[in-house]
DNA sequence: ACCTGAACACCGTTCAAGT
DNA sequence: ACCTGAACACCGTTCAAGT
């Protein structure tokens, strides 16, 4: 549970990277803590981007050696393991709305979606840890509850609630990767119109299979879908 | 389309990493191409997984020097653009079976999600480069043929294959993380646990949350719901 | 107890030089 | 046209040494 080898000290008033000035015996040497470090790395990751978190990175912007770093928290996966206890712990709680099950659950698959693409490289490094069954707990929670609520039995509510978990993680993983790339190398109307079988002969179908998918309606259909029926029966 | 600088011949016999013995000049040099490259690529993935595929590793390999690899396709992620290519051109084609629409599509969901996780280091390097699209159209071609069939219209034909994909890729993403870590570190059951509360007053809850999920099952329920919901209206 | 620089074994990549 | 070694700018990590 312990983070590293050393003690919770609070952190020293920063002095900021410049030496003292006047002093004959400059002050170029900073003292941290444990953490200091897990917290500078989490500030690292939200406003530069987990792969600007390198273990040089971190030791310079604490003014320390590099392998001061290595002292208080281990090495980079132990660090990586703090620094993901930290943002499952800070991970706020779903607001669910609606009266009725079914609306309650599509405004938690959303709000749900709306927090995890909201800090997309916290979820990443989480689920990089393979820790992402904790992040989501929270949630999980409230979902169980609604199924609950909607009288199904146990064996359902489980199956139900990791569907809809399952459902939303894999659609932020991979709208994320979607957005990383510049752009998928060929699109889905090029990749049909290569092959102008598959159905051109029916009505509205290669138009409507030719049209850019909106990943927010893609999302709110499978939801909508996938909520309906586990809800029934 | 073409995948470096240098022509598409074909490959030089391999004479092994050795040089030529008796004669007064070794062959310690040898001569490759861009197919060679790319063919020992995807070889390495295969047979050593993705993490190992390195350019040093790769010009070892080949029995030239590191340098060469970036004359013949330039820089790693040209590389692997090239490696996705091929691996997306030689991905083989879903086996559907069954009568009738849903059994039919079940069965095209649980082999598709068999066929990613059999090569999962190759639909990771392809989701790496942003082309998952591109892996999935043959299957996607096929589910679309199945909605047509059981009467949906152009719209619901779009969003219903795009939902199931989503649905078999994200598990599969999601199976890999779980598989590759040594473990969560805190299972389902120490986090249920941990909050007693949540409908714990119902009876066989507890118990159906706490035990853990198996993957396979939860995989064919989440399936089943989904596709029921498309196919009904 | 805590911080340091030097050093190691890896990466990907560039470049001037060979033939 | 193709292959080479040297070199650079990065990684993570270890270790002996300082105070």
């Amino acid at each position: 549970m312990t983070v590293g080898r050393g003690q919770g000290a609070d952190e020293s008033p920063a002095r900021g990277a410049g030496r003292a000035r006047g002093t004959g015996r400059a002050a170029s040497r900073n003292t941290i803590s444990a953490e200091a470090v897990v917290e500078t790395a989490l500030q690292i990751v939200e406003s530069e981007g987990l792969e600007r978190l390198t273990v040089r990175r971190l030791s310079e912007k604490l003014s320390v050696a590099v392998t001061s770093i290595y002292w208080h928290v281990g090495d980079k996966d132990t660090l990586l393991d703090a620094v993901a206890d930290r943002i499952v712990s800070r991970f706020g709680r779903l607001t669910v709305s609606g009266a009725r099950p079914r609306p309650r659950l599509e405004s938690a698959a959303r709000r749900l979606r709306a927090m995890l693409r909201d800090q997309a490289d916290l979820v990443a490094l989480v689920h990089g840890q393979g820790r992402t069954a904790e992040l989501l707990q929270p949630a999980r929670r409230q979902i169980t509850r609604e199924l609950v609520d909607a009288g199904l039995d146990g064996q359902e509510v489980a199956l139900g609630a990791q569907a809809i978990l399952n459902h939303v993680i894999g659609s932020v993983l991979l709208d994320r990767q979607m957005e990383r790339q510049p752009a998928q190398r060929r699109t889905p109307e090029e990749l049909w119109l290569a092959d102008a079988e598959a159905g051109a002969h029916r009505p509205g179908i290669m138009q409507a299979l030719t049209r850019p998918v909106d990943a927010e309606r893609q999302f709110r259909y499978s939801s909508s879908r996938l909520i309906s029926a586990i809800l029934t029966k």
